[in-house]
DNA sequence: TACTAGATTATCT
DNA sequence: GATAATCTAGTAT
């Protein structure tokens, strides 16, 4: 359904977090797991991390254990645990040894949604299987395992099916950060009921 | 509907 | 020993 062939490619992912954040909007994220299952969806939430002036990224202290893929060449994927509890996702932006990421916090659900309801039991609505990062992760069945796979890749990778028009794209505040919280680099679907943070406002 | 507490662990200091 | 790019259930309103 969703085909390989026209992915985002090894060079798209060195292009800039901000550009990325905000172009990934509308697209389809696609991965075929481990048991043959192609789960999908379409992107409705980021946010950006950036290499420098970004104390709320995890690449600020500079290189750890941790953020290491971080500092990979784009189009890794970057996952870690958060709260000893939650997995998030992350795509890897720029050229090797630079250290910024785009967090995917938010898809509206297209195949695999059986599979996704048997990941998150207790979830009722469709759209509300990968609202928020934590429960993306959990829907798809992100682990730290999955750390460091390569986004473009016949089972794991991003179509842009179709343009999304400029308006229909916000702008905000990122969620969750302590630092450089002011900075305007979460993005978002116009009106889309799988946006996490909205019952807020 | 709105707020608060608690879960739970990899990683860093 | 402290912290964290979150979520959910529970209680109060």
């Amino acid at each position: 359904m969703f085909d390989f062939s026209n992915s985002l490619k090894e060079d798209y992912y060195c292009q800039s977090p901000e550009f990325i954040a905000r172009d990934l909007i509308g697209a389809v994220f696609v991965w075929k797991n481990i048991d043959g299952f192609t789960l999908a969806g379409k992107i409705v939430e980021t946010e950006a991390y950036l290499a420098v002036g970004d104390l709320a990224s995890h690449s600020a202290p500079g290189l750890t254990k941790r953020n290491s893929p971080m500092f990979m060449r784009g189009g890794a994927l970057y996952v870690y645990k958060i709260y000893g509890v939650h997995h998030c996702i992350n795509v890897v932006t720029e050229n090797e040894g630079v250290g910024s990421a785009v967090l995917i916090r938010a898809m509206e659900p297209l195949e695999g949604i059986e599979t996704m309801h048997r990941n998150r039991p207790n979830c009722k609505h469709k759209l509300a299987l990968c609202k928020g990062p934590g429960n993306l992760a959990r829907a798809f069945g992100f682990t730290l395992k999955h750390n460091r796979l390569q986004l473009y890749s016949p089972n794991l990778f991003i179509v842009k099916h179709s343009e999304t028009a400029e308006e229909e794209i916000q702008t905000g505040k990122r969620i969750g950060i302590a630092k450089s919280v002011d900075l305007p680099l979460r993005f978002f679907l116009r009106n889309s009921k799988s946006v996490s943070g909205n019952s807020r406002k």
